[in-house]
DNA sequence: ATCATTGCAAAGTTTTTGCACCTGC
DNA sequence: GCAGGTGCAAAAACTTTGCAATGAT
């Protein structure tokens, strides 16, 4: 929480409950959720709560890079807690199938694959998004 | 042109002015596109033409593998002529920065960074999606 | 003749914006 | 106190649906 608290001063946000509930929420799922799952476990603890707040907060955070984004099932956004080291350095994340808790892959070491793609397609490979799916370790024992 | 012929009669899709000036748009262009692009340049072609028309139709591609789809910039979602032999089997797609070209990477030898992620990550990989951008031959040419 | 395809209008879904009011610092 | 945050209503952006008319086989 304060590693999060920190990076908001450092970028001149206030510290608001409702920013530190949301961060609170995905601290605590680990997960991949839409900005309408947030909304509806902020909608618990706010009486007033609004769902522009929530998408202002999650793009505010995906800019300053305590959330990431991607593209999930249907098409919708999905957020996620970024915990790299360096949330601006080349990383991946790993989504569990099952209960869409989120994993960090830091290291890839794409270096071989790039230069066999370079030479295949005729590109100058300059990035490239990897997502992963799987299944963690806890819903690998329920099964 | 005959081979998506073949394509859409094995679905039992008939063939239409319409989709065959869409499957023409993309042997052309060879570029990702948004619906939108696709509909703006048969709007050139006929006089009448529908959005919901090249949205059914594209979607009736995708799912016979005629077109992939993908998300590009700004989250809307862009098609391309999917190339590969078998359609659909693995395979990733290469987009240029510059001209949305589209390459196509048949192999890839993801096996080895695969073991890697499981290892780190603790789970177990069920599926990838890897999307390259790079600079293809004509506009590395240009430059 | 039949059933898929199409255009149009309308609705659906997700996300963004404008603005008055409120709040953290 | 003031800049930034928030709620609400409304709009925007993208996509889908219903249905009558049209077109391919």
């Amino acid at each position: 929480m304060e590693k999060y608290i920190k990076m908001m001063k450092d970028n001149n946000l206030k510290i608001t409950p409702r920013r530190k509930s949301i961060i609170k929420f995905f601290l605590k799922s680990k997960v991949y959720a839409t900005p309408e799952n947030v909304w509806n476990h902020l909608k618990k603890n706010f009486k007033k709560i609004g769902l522009p707040t929530v998408y202002r907060n999650l793009a505010e955070f995906e800019k300053i890079g305590i959330l990431t984004k991607v593209e999930g099932e249907e098409e919708r956004m999905y957020y996620g807690l970024c915990e790299a080291k360096n949330p601006f350095s080349h990383h991946h994340h790993i989504v569990c199938i099952k209960c869409h808790k989120v994993g960090l892959v830091e290291s890839c070491d794409f270096d071989e694959i790039v230069e066999k793609i370079e030479k295949l397609s005729g590109f100058k490979v300059v990035s490239h998004y990897l997502q992963i799916k799987g299944i963690c370790k806890n819903c690998l024992r329920k099964q």
